[in-house]
DNA sequence: CTGAAAGCGCTTACAG
DNA sequence: CTGAAAGCGCTTACAG
């Protein structure tokens, strides 16, 4: 029993036709009520499944989306994924994971995957790789297949998609207002994530952040790097040498480990050297002094990204849109006036 | 062009049969190599995409699996499906998610959804909510679906699936003789999660940890609560009524918070009360002072239990197999002899 | 209101 | 080595 069970099955036990069943159990209003009810008890009765991928081949449709996402151990991104996939639920779809690890390669393969088992549509943050390299080429490809893309934080303008991004530019720049409106005005801006488009807008945002009127602008200090390698060097060098008393820093985990450096360092933080960072994560409210932040809404960028694209599976006419979900700053202890 | 292509496009193009062409993309050696070449060539050129629903139709395989899991953002479970994805790609799978919030219900309709789109096996923790009340019924009715399930980590023992845990026992039980070890004897045993499978094996373990020879038996102190609303009272108050100099917390958030709200208490951790958890996450890594654990090994129990569904759909008639991880203590700063 | 028939895109015996 | 035919479990015009 239970998988086993088809129309067929049924129609033969019902002394119906398996057209009839199929109607019926779609509530199609061609079917008398009764038959209707009889046939939708019996199904359940027996523990009838539908067989998704036979009426997939009619239909054309599956109600199964991809999200593609370079990981989930980032709070940011799992909250993403967790804001999409209850959204999806609500509507009936569910939904097919691929992580990229950051890696264009492994994106590719990802999507390719999810284009294989004829998913309605694709949501995707893309990898640092990518990004770096704008490398959009294969991705361009990908359109021929008619899938819908819907592209997330991590984007690119110049493609025909749809996308939903945070206000980064606004969030990076009240991060260093609020620096700048505290006393700090040796603000530096630290940053792993340079060369992806988040970060690219944080930057902006930063340096915007740092004009106050036309003759009061803030030197900008720099910090980009890859990895954490030599951080603890590099952040003590750039502090010493630029005497920064204020770290905007561009992503979670670069923020806490610039908190905790600069403790071990010596640094009194906020007294000398106030720190602010962004995502409002677990490691945000559990750092000593707790973290203030450029809080993202996770949960709301996957689930605005569900909405996108399910009104496109609806009309697929529409023109690109671009929803921008603005930050929202979340102040603690971190950065306290000196 | 794209999806739209099919075997009959490509036979009709290459004056081949269909069948020939659905031989050859397989790579079966019926077929001479010369037309495998030729068929294989064009299909890429073309941009041919199989239909994975229209071959599941005969062959019943699907090379999807679906995940339930309770959520994503705390990291062991981030890094389990993490692991199975990485996995699951490897042998050409790709993974469907369900996240049941740790709510029955939300479960339940996350597995119906996984059997509707006909995966090919299921992997699931269980939802605090289905362990609290052992709650198995409708697990139990899955069964007649013939879908493969295997449990990690939240595991019910009675149930016949396959298992992968880790040794939560031992993993408590050294923890609890590290503290002892390192000359703390007032040891108390602190849990969100003591209505799950992996909760009661931590406090079994503790207790086991308590005894050291005949006549050395620690006195056990539990403190069991369900949200974190009165925590700062029901700590505070524990510590002061039985003098606690040591703790062991059943989770990644319980230990953090703990350690967070003994040091706003006053307390020096860990000159006066040291302090080790579960999960080597990156909240343990960035307190301060960085935090001991019993790392799990997530990313190895998600590859595990792919595998153990994967040799499972390769042969169903295995017997049940329970496996067990080893944990491994990681010691930090808050667990210095005092 | 119900049913017979064709077809979605594959795979798989079976023939040749 | 290649192909004709049946069938997987649905849906959808079309008849009645």
């Amino acid at each position: 029993m239970g998988t086993n069970i088809t129309m067929k099955d049924l129609a033969k036990l019902l002394k119906l036709s398996p057209s009839t069943i199929s109607k019926a159990l779609r509530d199609n209003d061609e079917i008398s009520s009764r038959t209707r009810r009889r046939v939708q008890e019996t199904a359940k009765a027996m523990g009838y499944v539908p067989n998704y991928h036979a009426s997939h081949l009619k239909s054309k449709i599956t109600r199964t989306i991809g999200i593609v996402l370079p990981n989930i151990v980032e709070d940011f991104f799992a909250k993403v994924l967790q804001g999409l996939e209850k959204e999806a639920v609500k509507h009936g779809f569910t939904v097919l994971i691929a992580f990229s690890d950051d890696r264009k390669k492994k994106e590719d393969t990802g999507i390719l995957s999810l284009i294989n088992k004829s998913v309605d549509g694709i949501l995707i943050s893309f990898s640092k790789e990518t990004q770096k390299f704008s490398d959009y080429e294969s991705i361009k490809k990908f359109i021929a297949y008619g899938v819908p893309i819907i592209m997330l934080d991590r984007v690119c303008r110049e493609l025909p998609f749809d996308n939903v991004t945070i206000n980064d530019f606004d969030g990076a720049y009240q991060a260093t207002r609020h620096l700048y409106d505290s006393g700090y005005k040796k603000i530096a801006f630290l940053s792993p994530i340079s060369n992806t488009s988040v970060g690219r807008s944080r930057k902006n945002g930063y340096i915007h952040g740092l004009r106050h009127g036309e003759k009061d602008i803030l030197t900008p200090f720099f910090i980009d790097f890859a990895n954490y390698k030599n951080f603890r060097t590099l952040l003590s060098d750039a502090v010493k040498k630029y005497s920064i008393n204020g770290v905007v820093a561009a992503d979670e985990t670069s923020a806490i480990h610039t908190l905790t450096v600069l403790q071990q360092l010596g640094y009194n933080v906020p007294g000398e050297i106030s720190v602010i960072g962004f995502t409002n994560g677990p490691m945000a409210q559990c750092s000593n002094p707790p973290l203030s932040v450029v809080s993202q809404h996770a949960e709301k960028i996957g689930a605005r990204a569900f909405q996108l694209l399910r009104s496109r599976l609806i009309d697929n006419k529409l023109k690109k849109r671009n929803v921008v979900i603005e930050p929202e700053l979340i102040l603690r202890g971190s950065t306290k006036e000196p």
